[in-house]
DNA sequence: ACTCCGATTGTT
DNA sequence: ACAATCGGAGTA
């Protein structure tokens, strides 16, 4: 579910501005029996992770940090919490609005806090339909399969072991370790 | 009410 | 190495 994700589009269309990119990086949080989830089950269902529970093609939009609003795409059925943090796009429209979004920084999309902030993604979107305006994914790219890399999702001090966190191999776009 | 802390980022 | 910054979750 989560490695589908890669080379899709995520488009946004915040205060009449379009900006969108291709996924490059994403990290999968399956099920309440993953301790490093949001929905684990030592927390169950609240009003944050209520998205996560909800049918699949939604938006989970949180806060890290007191700062930062990432994007996650809910991928199960009803019922069970189960999402795709999106870590890394490669900036596709918009690249002028999204730069002045990130105070003229270089790096625009590359890591989660950095691409909801050049997007415009705020908590406003938690929950949104993926499938219409203002916040849509829509394919994109092919990606070939030996064009995927695996490694441990980054960040999290539970579950560091499990190989959740997939991307697009030598792609710019990409935080942390290129593995 | 009060504590601790986080799926991050930018600066020192 | 550390600060920024705030809401969620646990405890009481």
């Amino acid at each position: 579910m989560a490695p589908e994700l890669l080379g899709c589009v995520v488009e946004t269309r915040v205060e009449g501005v379009l900006t969108s990119g291709v996924i490059v990086e994403v990290e999968a949080y399956v099920g309440p029996h993953d301790p490093a989830s949001h929905a684990a089950e030592r927390i169950g269902r609240t009003r944050r992770n209520e998205a996560m529970f909800g049918p699949p093609g939604r938006a989970y939009v949180y806060l890290i940090y007191g700062i930062h609003w990432c994007l996650n795409v809910v991928t199960a059925e009803e019922g069970y919490p189960a999402a795709v943090l999106v870590r890394g796009l490669e900036p596709l429209q918009g690249m002028e609005v999204m730069r002045s979004r990130r105070g003229g920084a270089d790096a625009l999309s590359r890591g989660p806090g950095r691409l909801g902030q050049a997007l415009g993604i705020t908590g406003a979107l938690d929950g949104h339909d993926l499938s219409t305006p203002p916040l849509r994914l829509r394919p994109g790219w092919e990606v070939e399969p030996r064009d995927i890399a695996r490694s441990p999702r980054i960040g999290i001090r539970r579950a560091t072991d499990l190989e959740l966190r997939f991307f697009i191999r030598d792609n710019p776009h990409v935080s942390g370790a290129r593995v």
